[in-house]
DNA sequence: ACTTTGACTTCGG
DNA sequence: TCCGAAGCCAAAG
């Protein structure tokens, strides 16, 4: 994919989309995946946010199908801490979609 | 080079 | 709701 002059691996762009979520929303790791132009590959964007932290990339925004999170543990239970702290609402051990899953605008 | 693992999703049963 | 299978693919062993 063609993006400012430069080729950028997927991996990135996946990254690049995971940023388009605005506080306060989410989207499932099939909505990065389609919005990033890879439909299908959700799998692969929990690899790419494995170093997001690092590099100031929203991954607390990214869940399962249905609002769940998937990230086992305590890891998990700061990720919901996060959302919580940026105004996403949960419906018991899921977030609220219908008022904040994030809708990607094509480009 | 091959196999297994994993923050996945979808479809059937 | 839960479980298995299929499709997915980078990383680790």
């Amino acid at each position: 994919m063609r993006n400012g002059g430069s080729w950028l691996g997927y991996f990135e762009e996946i990254q690049r989309t995971v940023l388009r979520i605005p506080r306060g929303r989410v989207a499932t790791y099939g909505d990065v995946a389609r919005a990033a132009g890879y439909p299908g590959r959700a799998r692969q964007v929990a690899w790419a946010l494995r170093n997001a932290e690092l590099r100031g990339i929203p991954w607390q925004r990214v869940l399962g199908q249905g609002g769940r999170i998937l990230l086992p543990g305590s890891a998990g239970l700061h990720q919901r801490a996060l959302l919580e702290r940026e105004g996403v609402l949960f419906v018991g051990s899921r977030a609220d979609m219908q008022r904040c899953r994030h809708r990607f605008r094509r480009i």
